[in-house]
DNA sequence: AATATGATAGTCT
DNA sequence: GACTATCATATTG
């Protein structure tokens, strides 16, 4: 059996169920991308969360329908990659922070100017130059084909078998940094940090 | 290995 | 005017 497609009603669920279940899957963007091993979780009534403060003109995105792409600039420098989740109107998302890279190695390398291959997607603003994810991406669905047989440009690809996930404190933050939302491959060598060893 | 710092731009108070 | 869901480089041990 080849992996499925995820379909909408996958990101439809409450973000604390999508997001470790997204760890795992293969993310593919026009025949790039790779296995997810790191991820946040996302929601309004998070104060860490764009969407704390209602939908506001950068993060009205994060309150469209599920499965479609939230992306943002970050320090002025990086994009950072998110999948809307939950019903149309919750402003849940979740972060794809890292993936360990499967297909298309060559044009990341490109894009990535030729850094070493544990490193072309461990981070968000990584992962995001690696894809060639930017701005004009906000709000781009999740399709895994466009009807007709044409295939899209970004899948989800479902995972052929359980994986050991861990979850430890969300990175980059200040508000809410204690809640262990941050969901990664236990003992994946391409985290854009380790987990934290336990207090 | 761990810590510090600068780059750089949009959003919100 | 302050803040940020980051990364690369430089410095120290």
């Amino acid at each position: 059996m080849a992996p499925q497609p995820l379909n909408q009603d996958f990101f439809a669920r409450p973000v604390a169920e999508v997001a470790p279940d997204l760890i795992g899957c293969t993310l593919v963007l026009d025949g790039v991308g790779g296995v997810v091993v790191e991820v946040e979780r996302y929601q309004q009534d998070d104060p860490a969360s764009h969407s704390f403060r209602g939908p506001t003109p950068r993060a009205a995105v994060m309150f469209g329908p599920p499965g479609i792409l939230y992306v943002y600039r970050s320090h002025g420098i990086h994009w950072c990659m998110n999948l809307v989740c939950e019903a149309e109107g919750r402003g849940a998302a979740a972060l794809i922070r890292a993936l360990a890279p499967t297909m298309g190695l060559e044009r990341m390398r490109e894009r990535r100017g030729g850094v070493a291959d544990r490193l072309l997607c461990a981070g968000p603003g990584r992962l995001a130059q690696a894809l060639g994810v930017d701005g004009s991406m906000n709000g781009f669905p999740v399709a895994a084909d466009l009807g007709g047989g044409q295939p899209g440009r970004l899948a989800l690809l479902e995972r052929a078998a359980p994986v050991p996930v861990a979850a430890c404190p969300r990175i980059g933050i200040s508000r809410a940094a204690e809640l262990p939302w941050r969901f990664v491959l236990a003992g994946s060598p391409h985290l854009s940090r380790p987990v934290p060893k336990a207090a």
